[in-house]
DNA sequence: GACACCGTGTTGGATATTCAACAAACAGTT
DNA sequence: AACTGTTTGTTGAATATCCAACACGGTGTC
C-alpha cells in the first residue's frame, strides 16, 4: 500500500495535520482558513495545494487515515483469546494516547460531527463478524446491544481522556474489555 | 545580519540541533556518528553536508549561537536601574527555560567543556564593562570579585535547571540579582 | 457605486533536500 | 592476512518545496 513516502512529503503533511488539529481545538473549521494552517504549520501555502485541495480535504483524508490504522488493528489480532482481544485493546488506547489532542478534538461533536459515528460503524462490523458469530440468537437485538455496548466504551475512552489519561492504557483495555464483556453476556 | 533564511533550511537545522543535543545526554560526542545524528533528526545524510563539516561543526556552531543570543540579552537592556537589571536576567532564564535540555545537557562539564567557560568569559566581559564603571577601586581586586560572583550565580541556574525548575524565571531572576548586587557590595 | 482589504487558487523559476550509489577508511573476527 | 560490516564524504539526477507574483471573488466601508 502507498508507496513510499519521500521524507519530505511525510514532513509537511505531518504537519499540516497537526496544525490543523491546533486550529480545530480552537475554533470551528467554518472559520479556519487555509492561510492559516500553512502558518501556524510554516509552510508555504502552494504546497499545501499540492496535497489537498482545501481544509476539508484534509480533514477528511485525517478521518480515512484513523479509520484505516483502527481497521488495521482490529483485523491484526485474533478475538479468539480473552488475552489477545485485551492486547488489541490496549494497543488501541496507546495509539490514542499518542495521538491524544486529535482525539479529544475529533471525538467532540461540535467539531467534527463525523468522526465519532465513523468510529461506532468500524467498531459494530469487527464485532458482528467477529463476537457473535458463536451464539447469534436475535440478529436484530445483538445489533442493537453492539450499539450499546460501542458506545459505551467510546464514551470511557472519552471521559479518559478528558481526565487526562489517569489511568495506563493497560489498565483501560482490562477494563474495558470486561465490560464489553458482560454487556455481551447478557444474550446468554 | 544572516540574510533570511530559507523555511526548509531553518527546518533542517532546527532539527540537527534538537537531535544532536538528545544524542550527547545519552552519551559523549566521541561516541556519536553522523549517520546517527540523521536518523534521529529524520534527515538525509548528504543534507548535512552542506550545512556542517561533522558533528563537531555542528556542535561548535551551536555554541556560538548561543552566547550570540545571550550577548543580545545582555546588551539590549541598559544595567542602570536596577528594575532593567532584573528584567534583563528574567528574558536570559526565560531563554534556558525554552531550551532547557540544551543547556542540561551544555552546561554539564563532562559533555561540553567549553561551555560553560565561554559563557563565564562572556558574563565577565559585560560585567566589567557596565557594573564596575562607577565604583571601580582595584581592577585586579575587582576581576576576581566577578569571577566570583559569576560562577555562582551560573552554577545557581544549574541547581535550578536540575531541580527541573521549580521556581518561575521571574522569581529566580530576583533572587539572582540580589546576590550578584550583594557580592559586588563588598568592594564598598 | 468605488474603494481598500483579504483569502483563494495557480503559475514559473530558484533553491534545498532526497535518494541511491560509490570509493575509501576503519574496526573487529576468523 | 583476508573477510565482514560500518561510517564517511562525495556525487548526479530526481523531486519537493519555496517564494513572489498574478488574477479572481468576496466583504465591508466611505
Amino acid at each position: 500500500m502507498s508507496g513510499k513516502l519521500d521524507r519530505r512529503k511525510k514532513y509537511t503533511r505531518r504537519v499540516l495535520k497537526e496544525s490543523l488539529i491546533t486550529l480545530l481545538s480552537q475554533k470551528p473549521i467554518s472559520n479556519i482558513t487555509v492561510k492559516e494552517v500553512c502558518e501556524v504549520a510554516d509552510i508555504n501555502r502552494s504546497t499545501f495545494y499540492t496535497h489537498y485541495s482545501d481544509h476539508y480535504d484534509l480533514l477528511s483524508k485525517m478521518e480515512k487515515e484513523i479509520t484505516e490504522d483502527m481497521n488495521q488493528y482490529l483485523y491484526s489480532y485474533s478475538y479468539e483469546r480473552e488475552e489477545e482481544s485485551i492486547q488489541m485493546t490496549e494497543k488501541i488506547l496507546e495509539y490514542i494516547t499518542e495521538n491524544k489532542l486529535m482525539f479529544q478534538v475529533l471525538l467532540n461533536k461540535k467539531a467534527v460531527p463525523t468522526f465519532e459515528k465513523r468510529m461506532m460503524d468500524l467498531t459494530r462490523g469487527f464485532m458482528m463478524t467477529n463476537l457473535m458469530d458463536g451464539h447469534v440468537v436475535n440478529k436484530q437485538e445483538s445489533e442493537y446491544l453492539s450499539s450499546f455496548v460501542i458506545s459505551g466504551a467510546i464514551h470511557v475512552i472519552k471521559d479518559w481522556i478528558e481526565k487526562d489519561m489517569d489511568r495506563s492504557p493497560k489498565e483501560m483495555a482490562v477494563m474495558i474489555n470486561s465490560f464489553i464483556n458482560y454487556g455481551f453476556s447478557y444474550l446468554e
